[in-house]
DNA sequence: AACGCGGGGAA
DNA sequence: TTCCCAGCGTT
């Protein structure tokens, strides 16, 4: 991996946001493109932000973008560029937590701080015959502070690499290879039969559905989207005007809903299609999409949020994969 | 302490 | 389907 043995904590910093929750097959091409795109942290910290969504598009959990463009911005211009280089100071930037804190500090300044990570739950888990739920604050914090015993101080950087290493290799989540594992004369999984069992995580998360209905709306050359805001999925991705629904809606009830929650007025559209449904599945929502092609005759009067761009224009937004679905399939 | 936040790959 | 991934921020 490029990031491997690295030692500019711009580049370290920027592998580990990306890798935050994702695989690093999933993230390497975009990481390789951020680096390729902006080499040094100044050039993160000019360029707009539409550039940098537009390259983290895919990759999910857009938080973590708006948070690299606000610490770049922060130390390029309060701190001349310079990354901070204590493990308080590193830890206060946004975006970056107890994980990021300690990889950044012990992989650029070699300082000894512990990484746990996914990798390490499991490992010290199956290893010690830990119970305790590794997404209980108590878990949380009894697995950290063994981290940091274990941590070989005198290479620290070295020793977070190799644990998260042995995680990802040989102590995976399914099919562990135990059988070749240096530790299994000691492991107290293995020799209690509990790899499976452990680690122990406690929260089960339910699943929500949504119904998403996007209106298509071209007018000549132009093509209408809004930005999404507020607490909800896609924060700062771009969409279709969008009308949620609580269920299923049959191209009738779509209609009436166009017309009585848009400015778009009964006889302002000159043809109407349907596509068929889409579904996108998140971890914690399942979404229904569908996509009503309306061909404006005039634009509604009424301002609103409302972004009408050239049609050939739409590549240069960000957008979530279930637009993308729609694009990739029909393109405007 | 609990919850929300994406997307994809593997079993 | 279910799990989980080099987690973090908000409430």
């Amino acid at each position: 991996m490029p990031w491997k043995g690295e030692k500019d904590p711009y580049k370290i910093w920027i592998s580990e946001i990306i890798l935050q929750q994702t695989r690093v097959e999933q993230g390497l091409h975009y990481y390789n493109r951020f680096i390729a795109k902006f080499p040094d942290i100044h050039k993160l910290a000019k360029a707009p932000e539409e550039k940098v969504f537009k390259l983290w598009e895919g990759l999910g959990y857009y938080t973590r973008c708006r948070n690299l463009i606000a610490t770049a911005r922060y130390i390029s211009k309060e701190r001349n560029g310079k990354f901070p280089d204590t493990y308080g100071e590193i830890v206060a930037l946004k975006g970056i937590g107890p994980y990021t804190a300690s990889a950044i500090s012990s992989f650029a300044f070699n300082l000894p701080h512990a990484v746990v990570d996914g990798n390490v739950f499991r490992v010290l888990s199956r290893i010690f015959g830990i119970k305790a739920p590794i997404d209980s604050s108590q878990g949380k914090l009894l697995f950290a502070r063994l981290a940091n015993e274990l941590l070989h101080k005198g290479h620290p950087g070295f020793y977070n690499q190799a644990i998260m290493d042995f995680g990802a290799v040989v102590c995976k989540p399914v099919s562990p290879l135990c059988n070749g594992c240096v530790f299994n004369k000691k492991c107290f999984a293995f020799l209690h039969n509990k790899v499976n069992a452990l680690p122990v995580k406690e929260k089960r998360n339910s699943i929500k559905k949504r119904w998403f209905y996007y209106l298509v709306l071209t007018h000549k050359n132009e093509i209408a989207i809004r930005q999404r805001k507020g607490k909800d999925i896609w924060q700062q991705l771009y969409e279709f005007p969008l009308i949620e629904a609580t269920g299923h809606l049959d191209k009738k009830a779509i209609l009436w809903q166009v017309l009585k929650k848009t400015p778009i007025l009964k006889n302002d559209f000159e043809s109407i299609s349907l596509s068929h449904l889409f579904r996108q599945q998140l971890s914690h929502q399942l979404i229904a999409g569908q996509y009503i092609r309306l061909g404006l005759k005039k634009k509604p009067i009424k301002k609103n949020d409302w972004l009408w761009i050239d049609k050939n224009k739409i590549g240069k937004y960000a957008f979530p994969q279930l637009i993308n679905q729609y694009l990739r399939e029909k393109p405007e």
